[in-house]
DNA sequence: TATTGTTATACTCTATAACTATA
DNA sequence: TATAGTTATAGAGTATAACAATA
């Protein structure tokens, strides 16, 4: 026997992210339509990607959905479009005065949800477990960008 | 400024989550419908969950979703449910042969599929997150449960 | 009265393809 | 020809409520 844990882990990973999942939706009730309006916003406070495109691929989510996503959060004034004038395709996303406020009230109420759902975990747990989650995601994200690229640069050999 | 990383946990599980969704279900393409059906195959080969009700638990899973991804593993042969002598509400539902056969094959290719998501982390990261995630996947499902009683309990006071 | 499982239903999530506009 | 974004759509995931059988 090979195995050291219980459970598999997309079974754990499962459990983690729908109990996640349920308790922000309690936590942004009223506030924000759903879970992933939250993630979004997140992303947009972080300051760090450019686009939807950006936003997109930090999520893990496909750009059509960002789309739906950035429409909500606009429909109810927490973040503006505006036109990048180095490329005109690109949407840059940030946050209005007021969606700072909301977001920085959400983060406060996420941040307790956070802990909730680590509560089976030491501190120093809870902090080693983020970290590992944070590269292991980061590693993900990066190698979605190069497989991106990789056919990409098979669609140029072909062509 | 507090922040140690630099995802939300949310973000970070919603990635890795995603990520494996899209590879199991590459990696079962054929044999199961869902990759959710995969781990429903694994609890049950697991043998420690004694009917639908506590595979629903286990995965942080609805009791109404287990109907129907029961009945399709059940369709293609793989389990078989059948009543419990001592409480003839619930039904266990158990590998056929056929279904061992499958799960063996499948749960080689999703260790594989598993290493490659976790491919940024060393061998000993590896293992440290897989338990870490495990744990508190435990600790949320205790609580679940814990809830779950807490709330009947209340509905007992009010009676 | 509560629980197991089922059915029906509705809403959300996710991905694909087709489209526009830019590059 | 590729990319950013949008739209439409369909399939999968999830949760709620109502129900039957059993405890």
């Amino acid at each position: 026997m090979s195995s050291v844990t219980e459970r598999d882990l997309g079974s754990s990973l499962g459990t983690l992210f729908r109990a996640y999942l349920r308790e922000v939706d309690l936590a942004i009730s009223g506030t924000l339509g759903t879970p992933r309006a939250y993630l979004v916003l997140a992303v947009v406070a972080g300051g760090d990607c450019a686009n939807q495109a950006a936003i997109a691929t930090r999520l893990g989510l496909d750009r059509t959905a960002l789309t739906h996503l950035v429409d909500d959060l606009e429909a109810r004034g927490l973040v503006e479009r505006s036109p990048d004038p180095a490329d005109r395709r690109s949407r840059r996303v940030a946050l209005t005065e007021r969606g700072t406020r909301i977001h920085a009230e959400l983060a406060r109420r996420v941040t307790l949800v956070e802990r909730r759902l680590l509560g089976g975990l030491s501190p120093s747990e809870d902090t080693e477990l983020r970290q590992l989650l944070d590269r292991a995601a980061m590693a993900v994200e990066q190698r979605r960008l190069d497989d991106a690229c990789a056919i990409a640069d098979d669609l140029e050999v072909l062509a």
